[in-house]
DNA sequence: TTGTAAGCGTTATCAA
DNA sequence: TTGATAACGCTTACAA
C-alpha cells in the first residue's frame, strides 16, 4: 500500500509535506497542495492509522465493547455510537467482552483500547481501579455506572423513571396484582419478603434502580409489593419463558389461577421471553396478564403479541457518550485529569403496544 | 502505559531481550526469562499492537466487517468467528459498513484492514479488483462469493441444497401452492414470467442460488412453478410483513381465498415478518400456510409460532473462513499470491419447528 | 546467551 | 513555505 513517502516522492516534496498538507495545513502554496493532493489521489494513498495512533496518540477510531455481539440491547447502541461518531468523522470499532473478566481485560488493555482514541464500555466485571491501571489516561465513558465516587465518566439509562413509568402504565391498564421479572436475589440476603432485594453479580445497580422505580410506582397507588411476585431470573429469552411456565402453573385463589394480571419485566429480552412462555401455556397477552419490557429493543415490534416497553432513545444515549468522550479526548492530558468525571441520563419514552392494549 | 524498555529496565535487560523472551524464546536463561516475566507482570505490561503490526505486519488480531450491528444473521457469524478465533489466540473486532460503497471503502483502507492481520468480509458494493488495490496483499475471506474467478478465498453458504431442502420440506409436509418470498426481479428483466429471476443488487448471487435450488425441489416433484408466486420482496421485517398482508388480501378461486399453502422465504427475518403480517390478517400459520425460512437465526426459535428454518452452522461456517485466512497469513507474501483461492462451503441442516407442523 | 541497531509509517520540532 | 530529523514501541537481523 501507498505510504507517505510514495505520495512524497511521486509529488516532488517531502515526506512531511505530505503529512501537513493532507491533514488540512493551509501554509502551502496552492500548486504544492493539488500536486500533493493529486499524487495521493492517484496512489490511492490513506494514511496508516496503527503508525498514526503510535505517534501522535490519535488516529480517530473510537473503540466499543459489547458483552455480546448477538444480544441486542448493546448492539442496538453501538449501531448508533457508529452512526453518530460517522457524523463526527469518527470511526468506530467494537469488541467483545463474553461478560468474562478475561474478555474485559481483553478488551482494556489489547485491541480495543491500542487502536483507539477513547473507549465506551459497561464492564462488570472489572473495578474501575483496575481498569484506570490499565488504560492510564486514555478517556474512557462508563455505560450505566452508578458508582458514588466514579472515576470515568457515565451515561445512564433512565433505570429508576423509566421502571417507575412502566408500572405506572400497567396500574393505568387496571393491573393490579404486579409481577416485577429478573430481580437478583443476593445470595446472601436473608430473605426476599423483607424487601431488601440486591443484584447478584458486578455493577447491576441499574437493576436495582429498576426494581425500586417499579416500587415506587406500586407504593403511589396504594398497592402492596409482594415478594412472592418478584421473580428472580436471569436476563434471558429461555430463563424468562420457564418463569412464565411456573407463573401459569402457580393456583391461586383469585381469579383464573393466575397469581399476577400484569408483569414488568426489566429488559425486553425477558418480556418476550415471558410473553412466549404465556403463549405455551394459553394464557392470554394482554387479556389475562399486560407484560411490559425495558430498553425499547426492535424485536418487541416484531413479536406477536407486540411488547409495549421503556424504550431508551439511544441515540441520544450515544450523542451523549460521544460528547463526553470527545470532550476529554480534545482536552490537554493535565486538564483531562483534574476535570471531575460526569454523569449524563439518556432519554427514554414509554411505548405502548399489543402487550398492554386492554 | 508501562514499555517493552519500561521491562527491560526494571529486569535490566535490553528491550530485544524482553521481547523474545515474553514471545517465548527459549535460549535465554532460566533467571533471565523469570526476571523479566516478573517485571512485565508487575508493570502491567501489555505489547502495543500498533506498534506490533507496523514493524511486523502481524498483531494477531483479525477484522470482521459486517453490514449491519443489528442484522442477526451477520452477528451470529461474528460472534461464531469472535469464539472461534479466541479459541486459536487470535482476537477479532468488528466493523459496520453500513451496506454503503463508502462504508465497505473505509473498512478496507482504514480501520479495520490497518488493524488486522487479515480480513473477513461480505462486500456488496466494492469490486474485486479494487478491494485487491485497497488492501493490496492482506489476506482476505470473502464471504458469500461466488464469482466464476475468485479473486479471494471464500466461504458460502449452501444456498442451493438449503432452499431444496426447505422447499422439499414444505411439499413432505403437504404443500403444493408454494410461494417464494424475497425474489429479486432486475429492473431490466422482460417479465418474471419468463422465470428469469436475477438479483437485483451488488454480489447477491446467494438469492439466485436460493431460488434456483426451490425451484429444483418444485421440478423433482412434478409441480410447475407458478411466477405469481415468486414474491419480490426486500430482506426486511416489515416489507416481509406488508407482503404476507398483500398474500392474505389475494382472493383466489381454490380454498379459504389464500393462493398458497406454503411459503418459502429466502431469510429468516421475512419468514419472521411474514408470519406476523398472516397473524394480522386472521392467516394462521401452519394451518393455513406453512413457512420455513433461511439462515438459523436465533430468533426463530422465540417467535410465536416459532418458525422452521435451515439452519446454517456458523459455528463451521467460522472455522472454515479462519482455516482459509489463517492459512493464508502463515504463508510467506510470495506463495501466498500464487496459491489459487479456494471455497468452502458451510454445514447446515434443516429444523423443523411450530410454523411446519402438520 | 545477550545486546546493538535499523526501520515499520507516521507526526512534530526545528531549522533553512 | 518547505525539509531534515527524531521519536512513537515494537521486531529482527546481525554482532558480540
Amino acid at each position: 500500500m501507498a505510504t507517505l513517502r510514495d505520495v512524497a516522492a511521486k509529488a516532488g516534496v517531502s515526506a512531511s509535506a505530505v503529512s501537513y498538507i493532507l491533514r488540512g495545513d493551509t501554509r502551502f502554496q496552492a500548486d504544492t497542495v493539488a500536486r500533493v493532493r493529486a499524487a495521493a489521489r492517484e496512489l490511492g494513498y490513506s494514511a496508516n492509522l496503527s503508525a498514526r495512533i503510535l505517534k501522535a496518540g490519535r488516529n480517530g477510531v473510537i473503540g466499543v465493547a459489547v458483552y455480546a455481539l448477538e444480544a441486542a440491547q448493546p448492539m442496538r447502541l453501538a449501531a448508533a455510537i457508529t452512526r453518530e461518531a460517522g457524523e463526527r468523522g469518527l470511526r468506530v470499532i467494537i469488541q467483545e467482552t463474553a461478560n468474562s473478566r478475561e474478555g474485559e481485560l481483553q478488551a482494556l488493555e489489547r485491541t480495543t483500547s491500542q487502536f483507539c482514541d477513547g473507549l465506551i464500555f459497561s464492564p462488570a466485571r472489572v473495578s474501575a481501579e483496575e481498569i484506570r491501571s490499565h488504560i492510564g489516561t486514555k478517556p474512557m465513558v462508563w455505560c450505566e455506572d452508578f458508582s458514588d465516587t466514579p472515576l470515568f465518566d457515565a451515561v445512564v439509562t433512565p433505570s429508576f423513571e423509566g421502571a417507575r413509568d412502566a408500572v405506572r402504565h400497567l396500574i393505568a391498564v387496571g393491573c393490579r396484582r404486579i409481577g416485577i421479572l429478573g430481580i437478583g436475589v443476593r445470595a446472601d440476603a436473608p430473605d426476599k419478603a423483607s424487601s431488601v432485594v440486591f443484584a447478584k453479580d458486578g455493577n447491576s445497580a441499574f437493576r436495582t434502580q429498576r426494581l425500586r422505580g417499579a416500587m415506587a410506582a406500586l407504593d403511589e397507588a396504594g398497592i402492596a409489593f409482594e415478594p412472592d411476585l418478584a421473580i428472580d431470573c436471569s436476563w434471558d429469552f429461555e430463563e424468562a419463558r420457564k418463569a412464565a411456565h411456573r407463573l401459569a402453573a402457580r393456583s391461586c385463589p383469585g381469579k383464573g389461577g393466575l397469581p399476577i394480571d400484569g408483569l414488568f419485566c426489566l429488559n425486553d429480552v425477558m418480556a418476550i421471553g415471558a410473553a412466549r412462555g404465556f403463549a405455551d401455556r394459553g394464557v392470554r397477552v394482554p387479556d389475562d396478564v399486560a407484560i411490559i419490557g425495558f430498553d425499547g429493543i426492535r424485536e418487541t415490534a416484531y413479536t406477536s403479541p407486540s411488547i409495549s416497553t421503556i424504550a431508551i432513545d439511544y441515540d441520544d444515549y450515544a450523542r451523549k457518550a460521544l460528547d463526553l468522550l470527545v470532550a476529554r479526548i480534545d482536552r490537554p492530558a493535565d486538564v483531562n485529569a483534574s476535570s471531575a468525571p460526569r454523569r449524563l441520563v439518556a432519554n427514554y419514552r414509554l411505548v405502548q403496544r399489543e402487550s398492554t392494549m386492554r
